[in-house]
DNA sequence: TATTTTCATGTTGTCAGACAAGCTGACCCG
DNA sequence: CGGGTCAGCTTGTCTGACAACATGAAAATA
């Protein structure tokens, strides 16, 4: 029943107003119209676009949600001049992962993330989340030779202990990241002897977090990070054309 | 021109397709829906919400757009498995910083986020970025009485750090802690001498950048951030029922 | 002339109807 | 019992219509 069924991308059979509000927002990123500016009239924008009024409509009023932009009854469209909001969204669904750059920008940003998570978790961890984790790596043990298997493990892993860490607005932010770096985290288990070097590591982060030493917990983690770290710098070193 | 148009909240003269969009999200995430659940159809949304059809499939894109719900076509509306993209927007649209404890994390994220910051910033700050943080905290220097001036200094001082750290992942996420953060910031600033410290406090961070000194770059940009939690925690405590 | 009022025009908000495309389950046939 | 077919429901998209709103120009007023 799950074979390989993980990763499977949903086929982008995307709607004509998804389509629409992507160009559009990729458009606005890429600096077309700067914030402030106001954008052509729904009228100017169909027409432009070959698509119907409800098709452009439901793509500005889900960039109006996110607040790329900002739209005013009669008095027309403009880009919203503090596109702050934009930040996930845009990561979700404009792929910016694909430059090299982006990638290294993401991986860092992990780094920080998940390594002072690590810290605080090892202030605030229940003796409760200690045994999930524990039955968590011991599964992992078992696990070594089944990487999709393997890697919803991690995945677990991570997750559990962002709840241990009680600060929903980081672990939010973490889980936006960590969403980020989907694939790329799964294949660079593929790596070499990728999984028992997590084994290893994950049971060390969970030993300090067991004496609630968070300056241990934080390096251990930073140690499993970087070492995943230069796992997928070889991926993408040996991968590179693909789309 | 700019006397005190600054906190002006844009009036609530919300979008009928905006205001079914936050209804259906927060019924989503108080758990009237639960992950994996299915909608009711299109028609009965309306009949029940009293809206056509046009608004409530606005509203359902922008659902559907941030991820927070899954529609297939002709098989009807999902609550997604993984709302993890939600995460922005539910801040930003749902007013989740009224509690005391969403306050605390928010508090703990930016200081997490903010520290790390400045550590990677002072590898990688150049000379051009020094010298405009520089000319900022002159500014500041001359703005103590004018608090309004000075918050906007103060703010600018942070994004242009943010600009430094050559990290757009981080810097974005930065930003909308921040963001929510806004009111409270501007407000802390008023409390008690916090103006002339921040000067101070400001001067400490630049020389650590200057230096590029990342251990004490993060030093002082975390005692900056602690007296401002100590300011605002008085202000908490201090002023209690609004709203 | 200077200021206010009015208003025509363009723009967004919302509704309703229509049809295509897609899904689902029941029914029927081999 | 297995598999194909089809009717009915659901979403995707277009079109047309009208209300609400915004804006700038023309007109009326001081």
């Amino acid at each position: 029943m799950s074979k390989l069924l993980n990763n499977l991308d949903p086929l982008p059979r995307a709607t004509l107003s998804e389509q629409v509000a992507k160009q559009l927002a990729s458009r606005i990123t890429a600096g077309d119209w700067k914030p402030g500016e106001k954008l052509p009239s729904e009228a100017e924008l169909c027409k432009a676009l070959g698509v119907g009024r409800s098709s452009l409509r439901e793509a500005l009023t889900s960039l109006a949600f996110i607040g790329l932009i900002r739209v005013r009854a009669g008095g027309g469209s403009y880009v919203a001049e503090t596109p702050s909001a934009y930040f996930t969204s845009s990561w979700l669904h404009s792929g910016t992962l694909n430059s090299e750059q982006a990638l290294v920008e993401f991986a860092e940003a992990r780094l920080i993330l998940e390594t002072e998570l690590a810290g605080i978790c090892a202030e605030r961890i229940t003796d409760a989340e200690i045994d999930e984790l524990n039955a968590l790596v011991e599964k992992m043990r078992d696990s070594t030779n089944r990487p999709d298997e393997f890697w919803k493990l991690d995945l677990s892993f991570h997750i559990i202990m962002g709840r241990a860490a009680k600060n929903k607005v980081l672990d939010n932010i973490l889980i936006g990241v960590r969403d980020q770096m989907r694939d790329l985290i799964s294949k660079s288990l593929l790596v070499q002897e990728g999984m028992e070097q997590a084994v290893v590591q994950h049971s060390r982060v969970l030993d300090a977090l067991r004496q609630h030493n968070p300056q241990k917990a934080r390096e251990a983690m930073r140690q499993h990070l970087q070492s995943f770290q230069r796992g997928y710098k070889v991926l993408f070193a040996g991968g590179h054309g693909e789309d």
